[in-house]
DNA sequence: AATGAATGAGTCTTCATTCAT
DNA sequence: TATGAATGAAGACTCATTCAT
């Protein structure tokens, strides 16, 4: 008789990593998050974390698309709530940068540092690429329907001015004392809104 | 007879060594950026570094200075041509973003990525907070007088909208391929008309 | 009602791991055949291994030990047909060198490793001494009757000189395009024939 | 004035630690001398390794030409002295296997493990593939000019018996226990002696 | 017998910094 | 000022071995 097989506790193993590596690498940076000091957190021996993982550039490649998971879990939150057109758009703003208790500075922090580790890591690279392409794309699908007819091919640029506007404003809210905790999301408002009426009559 | 005291020539060194620090970190990263690597690139011996500054951070410091510096000239010189508030406001957005032959994509890449670096060391986020201030600052003196003076109140939240925008369209202009090349000029340009426009009558 | 005990597969897997570990190392060396490589040669869990072996240097012992009894039925296959002293050394030789359907290069290539791991393995050395020893003697005991009575006493000398130039010739076959592949079987060969006829009048 | 520039000791250095490498090896195996047991050998910081040597391999390369350089300067000693061409291809043999002052069991073990090395890493094998050419040459070449005209093609088959049975003899003498010391230099003789007269009348 | 996760010592290598010259 | 060798403390990663199940 075959004996049971036991469950793979991998996956476990692996978002116990994965959230090591946030959490430490939110206060220390990716070059301060060594696989030690995952481990640590993560309270694992140190060879277990290349059994889970083929190196430590898959960890944060896993921590990037865990990221990019948690952001649409966000969204889609405050999207079932939504009752119109821009309420779903506020939704996705708010999703990015709204106070509140689903709010994550670590996750912030991390994302910003991705932006820098994906420069000369093109694994990483790709997977923040096609994060910041989906947004884009979901961006502008929720600016169109806003739009009068005559605008609808401005729906992309008005989306990269928001996408751009909420990179920029994680930088200035992880640096801090800069602009004040929370200036984002009414900002961001304030700017789809100037954007769209812009031009109509 | 005494020796004739050689000038100094360590301003100019400090200068080498921070333009390879450019260099190299801009297709290195910051981790690539070896000791070894920048003295490699400055054409310099490797203990040299270490004579002229008193550790890496400090090149790093060094560099940060003198991307606040040259975005402050590129801003000048603009500003010296323009002919009226808005253009001054446009001057300003130009120096952060635009293409041309004073672009420099280096420049860009390492100032994405000092803000990394300073998330964790307080030497240089001092100066990078700094540096941040200071285009907060001079966004919002360039913003009020574009203001009725009802709105008066509202330049600091805009002039934080549009430093947002200039920081996220870094991030995305150096990721490349997720935002058409140059796209960040004209959509400043429309930021800030539509922010000053909002409200108005 | 008591289990039947179930019979003891432990040689089949014995076998089985000791021919992973030919085929790994063959093509890895030694410090490539990890444990892990081993088990995943031979579709077994890495756990597995320590079950049916002490360590890792036991399988390399068993592997020896294997080899050296192919060896032996190799040489008693051709030495049945055999029809006389000099064709009985030649089965010998040929044991060792020929081409043909029991050629084994894997083996070949273990055994050159295996020499070297013996030089700092006493366990293993042992081993692979008495398989050195064991050959010499077989050669000796076919050299003999080849020679004429008063040149019995040189046959160890002329057994140790085929020996050297069957090891030698694994090493130039193994390390290939030294020497044509092939060339082993013919050199020995004249080899033998040379050294015993050498002095005959 | 420009300081004059000190003499690198780079190449002192390189030296010392192939030495290092040589000695830790013929008692270690390659597996057993780290760079840390290499360093502790030579008197050196082990990060110096890497200063004069990109890679452990490297150092594992200079070994290997050093051998093919040693191997030749022994050979030319006892050539200079050779009044016949027999003597000389008898101080290639020598060169070899014989004992005597310049004998170096460190750098027989080293040799033999090298072959091993060789199967698995290509720039290793590079090497070690031109030096047994080289060898296999030399002996060509010395064993033409003592065949009679008829026979000046067989010259090449016999050097390979002879590079065999070198190569054989070392494995035997490296391990020690199985044919006496010493036994190498007479049976190398009495074998290119064989070899050559065989098949004249 | 078997599994596969877990352990932790050990490996090679990198690098900021120091130092004798 | 300048050189380049030297230092030694990490770093990521590997791996034989152990263990609970």
């Amino acid at each position: 008789m075959e004996p049971m097989p036991r469950p793979s506790n991998t996956e476990h193993r692996r978002g116990q990593i994965v959230s090591a590596l946030r959490q430490v690498m939110a206060s220390g940076g990716y070059d301060g998050a060594s696989t030690a000091a995952i481990a640590a957190a993560a309270g694992l021996a140190p060879g277990l974390l290349h059994y889970h993982f083929g190196s430590k550039e898959e960890i944060l490649i896993a921590l990037a698309e865990e990221l990019g998971v948690a952001l649409r879990a966000r969204y889609e939150k405050r999207a079932a709530r939504a009752k119109s057109d821009w309420e779903r758009l506020v939704a996705l703003l708010d999703a990015h940068v709204a106070l509140g208790p689903d709010a994550d500075r670590d996750s912030v922090v991390c994302w910003v540092m991705l932006g820098t580790e994906a420069l000369r890591k093109p694994d990483v690279r790709n997977v923040v690429e096609r994060l910041y392409r989906e947004r884009l794309a979901e961006l502008t699908r929720l600016v169109e329907p806003l739009l009068s007819g005559s605008r609808r091919s401005e729906a992309s640029g008005i989306a990269a001015a928001l996408l751009s506007a909420i990179e920029g404003a994680y930088q200035l809210d992880v640096l801090g004392r800069i602009a004040p905790r929370g200036f984002a999301a009414p900002m961001l408002r304030t700017l789809a809104r100037a954007l769209l009426a812009e031009g109509e009559s």
